[in-house]
DNA sequence: AAGTTGCA
DNA sequence: TGGT
């Protein structure tokens, strides 16, 4: 594999095939009551290809008239998201080296066409706490290079893998070039789920 | 603005 | 096809 920028953790199959399992029952029954919707870019309103929702206390959200934002609740239903699920909780206190629980997991599905271009996450308040990824389903082409630009290298995410950014790979520029349909065959027909949490605010 | 295209 |  490529040499990944500073402060960019992979960590292989973080998740064996049972906890996978146990995780996607999870997040269906995140997404039974926070319905999966399409975000769309800020002031042009064009439609992002990956479907979003989150569970926790604030949820990452994008619409035409406000941008990007963190919210207390679902743009389409008005209600509040689902809690974070136990399992997410213990990933995060396993692999996060970081004192206070997330607040948001943005769940993102791709279907087999979506992708998502190279950007830094920084809308958060707190932009010190690392990020966690963690992949289910089928394998994304991930693409990821230091904050400050120059040179960015890819590499495959399976299911069960977890990508952490944290110090100084906390701005780390990513996105996702491509999914690999039929590499996975933990959901029924097919895609990939990419959980993110977060820790949004300072203080706990 | 987490998009798209176009070019090497 | 891949890196930007």
């Amino acid at each position: 594999m490529t040499t990944l920028p500073d402060g960019v953790r992979y960590i292989p199959e973080a998740l064996d095939k049972s906890a996978q399992t146990d995780l996607l029952k999870e997040i269906r029954a995140v997404v039974a009551k926070a319905p999966l919707y399409t975000p769309r870019m800020p002031r042009t309103g064009k439609a992002m290809s990956v479907r979003m929702t989150n569970c926790g206390l604030l949820g990452w959200v994008t619409d035409k008239e406000h941008g990007y934002r963190y919210q207390p609740t679902h743009p389409v239903t008005g209600e509040p998201w689902p809690a974070m699920p136990d399992m997410l909780l213990d990933l995060w206190r396993t692999h996060s080296d970081w004192p206070d629980p997330p607040e948001a997991c943005l769940v993102n599905f791709y279907d087999g066409p979506a992708r998502m271009g190279l950007h830094q996450d920084k809308d958060e308040e707190n932009l010190v706490a690392p990020v966690l990824s963690i992949s289910l389903g089928d394998t994304a082409v991930f693409r990821v290079g230091p904050a400050d630009g120059g040179r960015t290298c890819s590499f495959r995410l399976a299911s069960g893998d977890i990508v952490i950014l944290g110090g100084e790979g906390r701005m780390a520029r990513h996105g996702v070039d491509r999914i690999l349909p039929g590499t996975s065959s933990l959901l029924k027909d097919g895609g990939r789920l990419n959980l993110t949490l977060r820790r949004v605010t300072k203080a706990g």
